[in-house]
DNA sequence: GAATGGTCCCATAGGC
DNA sequence: GCCTATGGGACCATTC
């Protein structure tokens, strides 16, 4: 098998020479830089999470029914899947009957 | 009370003229942007939570464990918040003896 | 505070006393009654569940195709919903505005 | 080929005649009978978990623990599931040594 | 604190 | 046989 399949359902060979200050080896490196990437962009999405909050409390500051506007905005979302959805299954007809 | 009262437990005035293609006041004005603002925001954020799964997916693809690695992410945003209440009943001590 | 607390954020006094072989007192009776309802109802699930499964597997049989059928299910319970929830959104304006 | 296979992977004939209220031919008519009994069992399937939600709101409202509730439940399933593997395992055994 | 909605995680099922 | 996709369940945050 091929290193790449070290960490999953594998033992740690251990080989691996800790360079600098680091004892985990390469494969650590990897798992390291995956795990802080998707820190950041959670990161990320937690801010536009706040974003999202403030805008409904600047609305309702404004006089808006906040329940109402998420409401509209569900519906909204579920008349915007509704129409991909509607598209999927002509194509999956297509393909069930051949055409596709 | 104000205008911008309205809509929220409040009754409709109804003396605002619709002209042209604007028929619905510019409270249904003030109304739509928010609501577009925040469905922009929240594509975003669904941008980002699609780019969180394909770095999985990637970490995955390259013989990692998910599960694990979603334990490692829970288990060091656990620490965090720890450390950052650690900071905040600290504040609080030097707080109560007049030391901030 | 009332004997229906326990077992809820409480500590088990423990002084309650076993009758023929059960030493769990009353209120465990109770909680294994709820419990053993439970696993009724969530047993007749599971066969309702297989009960589909088996449909699907007749239907295919036959000659139709599973995912288009699973994909018109979907869509005519969205559409359900979605009638029951412009419903409930106009109750939600009504109230909203005061009407209600 | 059969009839029965339209549908799947095979275009449509179309050579059935609309009669009536019955535009849809005898597949149709077959296809809308499946998927008719397929909601008619999933209603029940709901109404059942609806009970179970029941069943914890009531037990809730008694003064038990909820998720601790839920805990306990799996854990007898798995137990369940345990005994049941080994049932089988014992099974394979005997029939190993010509026992069955 | 009760209820509701949203999100996340898992387990299963179907396709390739 | 893996692997993706989808549904269900649990947990959490927020609202009233």
């Amino acid at each position: 098998m091929s290193d790449t399949g070290a960490m999953q359902k594998d033992t740690d060979p251990g080989y691996e020479t800790a360079t600098g200050s680091e004892a985990m080896g390469v494969t650590g490196e990897r798992l390291r830089s995956y795990i802080e990437r998707i820190e950041r962009l959670e990161e990320e999405k937690q801010a536009l999470a706040d974003d999202i909050k403030e805008v409904f409390a600047e609305a309702k500051g404004t006089g808006f029914d906040v329940k109402v506007m998420r409401k509209i905005i569900r519906m909204r979302k579920q008349d915007l899947n509704e129409r991909k959805e509607e598209e999927a299954l002509l194509e999956t007809y297509m393909a069930a009957i051949g055409m596709i």
